[in-house]
DNA sequence: ATTGCCATGTAAGGGGTTACATGATTAT
DNA sequence: ATAATCATGTAACCCCTTACATGGCAAT
């Protein structure tokens, strides 16, 4: 451990839900954590069998539905100690980066139109992606509701987060939209190669 | 170029502002866009040479105010040109991950207390960015009403998806104590080292 | 036959941060 | 004196993604 590497935590947390295979880990982070949270394979692998190594998990093999053998892994107690210290601790701030933030605000050296192009490729992600996390806050609510020790609270608030979100990007989406098309248009005079007035001077 | 890296985009957008040592880059983006995008001073320093070498800036020796020289670079018209067909081009989507998010998604494995805590960290440190992009707002609210054709319209847009957000983030706050509070008591007593009930079974 | 899915893994490389080295100048 | 700021740079390292290699089984 040691590292601030978040895998590890983020795999022994699949394996506390039942035991599970890289391939499953992978799976599962696919389906249900793909927009707040993501694995690639180059990770989970050497990871499952550095957890191994550590006691955190064991790892089994068992017959693959098809094709090779699946290697199973459950959670150890140490593994789960270990996550739920983890777990305890104040999660480190993150400062995401967001490309289509960066264009829009170097958006003067482009123009208005080509900023306005980021806002509606913007909002027809965040549409999309707001419909398909509505399709799965049903399920979850109704999973909630039914079993009574379930994760599914936890997951419902995380997946609340993403509506709200994109909830609210759509409205930014709107602002920004009029707040742009009300801006005068010479801006978008400022074509390839063409430097602008104010930077000329000793130039070439 | 070629490259996927954002930072020689992001720091001839500096340049196109007004010529710019290394350090006045840093300088720059940590007081304007620290939450929305960063860098580092290991990627800026070399990204500068480089992009001296391919022709996209102009550096020359200029007296610093203190202490050494300063190495002060100048966007050429072929950086402009690169700059603004990058800035073109639709931005590459965004999967951010948010440690938070990560804690709370798993925080059936340690109950309601301590998930509540992290909602509450995360509610004061999102009180604490909002009060200052509050006072940036209005700056920058009046230079885009003064300067006819300043970039602070532009800024301004990105500032107030900070304000948006953040004003998110604080419901989703209130909304997510609600929900952990309702919770019934008894997933809190997974005391670390404690198997949950559903888990023990063939362990140990 | 061949595509597609199940399944595990590795190698290479890129992007990025941290920490350090250096050093001059100004203010306390 | 010493701390802080200005200023440039590098080396090490880490995390992570991409792409590939491998291969068996099931379905079309």
């Amino acid at each position: 451990m040691a590292s601030q590497s978040r895998t590890p935590y983020t795999i022994l947390g699949c394996l506390t839900l039942q035991p599970m295979s890289g391939y499953d880990v992978k799976q599962f982070l696919e389906r249900t954590l793909v927009h707040f949270w993501s694995e690639s394979p180059g990770q989970i692998y050497p990871t499952l069998r550095r957890l191994e190594e550590q006691g955190l998990a064991e790892g089994s093999a068992e017959p693959g539905q098809r094709g090779k053998e699946k290697r199973v892994y459950r959670i150890t107690d140490a593994g789960r100690e270990t996550l739920q210290a983890w777990l305890r601790k104040p999660a480190e701030p993150s400062q995401p980066r967001y490309e289509h933030t960066l264009k829009l605000f170097f958006g003067h050296s482009v123009g208005r139109e080509a900023s306005l192009a980021h806002v509606e490729r913007l909002r027809r992600r965040t549409e999309a992606d707001l419909a398909h996390y509505r399709e799965h806050e049903r399920e979850l609510a109704e999973q909630a509701a039914k079993e009574p020790d379930s994760p599914a609270p936890y997951w419902l608030v995380v997946l609340r987060g993403g509506i709200q979100y994109s909830a609210m990007a759509l409205e930014w989406c709107d602002e920004t939209e009029a707040t742009l098309r009300a801006l005068p248009t010479q801006s978008a005079d400022r074509r390839p190669g063409r430097a602008s007035q104010s930077d000329r001077e000793d130039e070439e």
